[in-house]
DNA sequence: AAAATTTATGTTATTATATAACATAATCTT
DNA sequence: AAGATTATGTTATATAATAACATAAATTTT
């Protein structure tokens, strides 16, 4: 079975787009990838996965515990959000920002993920990238040191463009 | 004025080898790395970087805290090792790794630091490493994005060739 | 050298992030 | 419907980091 295609390139999160339709499509793709894996997106995990995917600047939990409340009344303990986010990791439908102990939607959700983002930190913008010459460079340099990889994550934090020009208006 | 260059090939970390030597090399070239910045390595500071030397395994605030204690019957609160840990980040002296909210010595201190690692699961070594093509890549990546990077952090975690070798006994 | 200034450390309290352990509820399987 | 499994609720606690203010040590100025 084939699953569906990021319509996101690579750097859009920081350019103006139609952000519903980033929504949209994450929704949709969570949905199909997690019948594909036999797993229950059930309303609490898909309440949670929305509210992260109301921008493109990853969350903290507590935050997210903060959104639900005001969303639907409903407090919820941390246990409860962890385990969604747990989850939400497995099914590889978000990431976690190790710089920020705070949590994105991921753009292209599919069996293996690398966990390579830019972050801005005048926006807060956290942009996934991924090239394959990279890539076949990280695994080149970890074959040469004789290590073998499980997880990846690389995290550059700096400026974007969108920031950087409007800094020189 | 030239600062001295690390003794330590990449991958040294994982393998065994004259650890004192590691201690004594790392603390040589903080004390001249601190004068040349016109900073100053204390008591205090001194001893935490020589803890955190104490092997290749990253090091928590709290483990830290402890190991304080015990040497020195010296207990100190945690703001105080945290400043400590500060000024060795500033220093260059230390990385941070992010995914195990723990310290480790850098192996080739200098005025800018890639943050590269590779983090055995099994022994807890972290591994510094840092190759010019890998940065050249990331350094190019970042351009065609259009974002600038003031901060690099790269965590492979996964197995070491050591620990490799050992399950196949 | 004494005074003033700066830098470093000590101390107490608090914030931020995450998990353990156990109870209840919902869903799935037979 | 009964039993098993999975998900969520609840309370308490662990772990990591910082804020605010006090004291001490080192450096600079007079
Ligand atoms: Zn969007
Ligand atoms: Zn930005
Ligand atoms: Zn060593
Ligand atoms: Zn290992």
């Amino acid at each position: 079975m084939a699953l569906p295609k990021s319509p996101l390139p690579t750097s859009i999160a920081s350019q103006q787009h139609d952000h519903t339709q980033c929504i949209a499509t994450a929704m949709t793709q969570a949905q199909e990838i997690c019948t594909h894996n036999g797993a229950r997106l059930t309303r609490l995990r898909e309440q949670v996965l929305r509210l992260i995917w109301q921008s493109h600047k990853p969350l903290g939990a507590y935050a997210l515990m903060d959104m639900l409340a005001q969303e639907s009344t409903r407090r919820v303990a941390p246990p409860t959000v962890y385990r969604a986010l747990e989850f939400l990791l497995e099914q590889g439908l978000i990431h976690r920002i190790n710089t920020l102990n705070a949590y994105i939607g991921c753009t292209h959700p599919s069996a293996h993920h690398a966990n390579n983002f830019l972050i801005c930190e005048h926006c807060g913008v956290a942009i996934e990238f991924s090239t394959q010459s990279l890539q076949d460079n990280i695994n080149q340099t970890a074959r040469d040191l004789g290590f073998s990889i499980k997880a990846q994550s690389i995290e550059l934090v700096g400026c974007c463009d969108r920031c950087e020009a409007s800094r020189h208006d």
